[in-house]
DNA sequence: CGTGCGATGTATCGGTCCGATACATCGCGG
DNA sequence: CCGCGATGTATCGGACCGATACATCGCACG
């Protein structure tokens, strides 16, 4: 993909746990990434392959590939989830990489993101209970309400949770919009085998 | 109040919606507020008043106080709302100030925040309309999660504009934790009359 | 028929904010 | 008596954003 591409589909896949990333960081860091060896840059050749609908020749993207080195180090980054990878960003990332892990992966990552989640929320309930009478009105609303999007996210992971290990793909619940049930589902219990090279 | 406190006190004000402010953040905009004259520094005198139950004699803590050219600029950048206003930090900020502000800027600030988050919504929506059967199953899951939260935070804003409109203060709905009533309502209907001096 | 605007596209720069770290004191429990 | 967690001030490097600049293309609207 080249830059502007990318910056699209990852706005489609994390755009609801994160805003858009800025050019001002994605551009270096495509630079770094291809200093590094994860990834190939290459000024955009007139047909490599599939262009139907429109092949009006284009100014001078650059198109970005992964390399079979960043493919190993990102599968390492995704597999070895710590501590730091279940704030918004982190869990939104390794999130979006789901379908391409395996289930320990998925459930470790799931399972740190609540316990995360739950502190939050212990402490929300610890600023209603403890300093409810300092503070007005309106602060104590404010806190109710993301105390109430703390109790749903954890109820929300801990359904995710369960699905993982009785070895379901995530269910769709009927009552939500847009939700067309397609064949893309992740892939079934079957676990990729990688380790550690 | 000190900075450690300070930031204690924004932390339980604000938690609900963004993290902690960090003191490589906090003390040197104290020193930015205090260099423009909004605040002063003051290193802490032995014994000013009220030492009910420790008094005693802390290391060199450095107490930061309001001035009055401070308090005005405060206001005005409460009451003149921009829609920069309206993302997780700053709706934060001005949601803290609720109790010192009029009728009108709380309904400004609201209905911003509403916009921002249908804005947010519709985008959600679009993804999972359009691109549904381009993603996997678990990023589809993910945007169904954070539709309904923007869903249900842009009903509980319309409930607050509603509350705000008939001149009552918020609600406390009786089947959440905590929520035990004080008097420490914000003021009612009555408007603070500053215009700009 | 032109013209202007929104989408596509690459790129940089200044400034803000975070995360880690350092250092010092105090009270408490083991 | 010793260490650890809370209180407290402070800085530094690095990551990231927001604004901006620049260029091309297609389409709608006058």
């Amino acid at each position: 993909m080249h830059g502007y591409e990318l910056r699209k589909e990852l706005t489609a896949k994390l755009g609801a746990i994160r805003a858009a990333i800025s050019y001002g960081s994605l551009y270096p860091t495509l630079r770094r990434l291809q200093a590094a060896g994860w990834i190939t840059e290459a000024a955009e050749t007139s047909a490599t392959a599939e262009e139907v609908p429109a092949l009006t020749s284009r100014r001078g993207r650059v198109v970005y590939t992964i390399t079979a080195e960043g493919k190993e180090r990102f599968a390492q980054l995704i597999a070895q989830a710590g501590p730091e990878t279940y704030d918004d960003t982190g869990f939104g990332v390794h999130f979006a990489f789901f379908a391409r892990t395996d289930q320990a992966t998925r459930l470790r990552i799931l399972e740190g993101r609540r316990r995360k989640i739950e502190e939050r929320r212990e402490g929300l309930r610890d600023v209603l209970g403890r300093a409810a009478e300092r503070l007005d009105a309106y602060t104590l609303e404010l806190q109710r309400h993301g105390l109430d999007a703390c109790e749903r996210e954890v109820r929300w992971l801990e359904e995710l949770i369960a699905n993982e290990r009785s070895g379901r793909a995530p269910t769709v619940p009927p009552g939500t919009a847009g939700g067309r049930r397609e064949d893309n589902s992740p892939p079934p219990p079957g676990e990729s085998r990688k380790e550690r090279p």
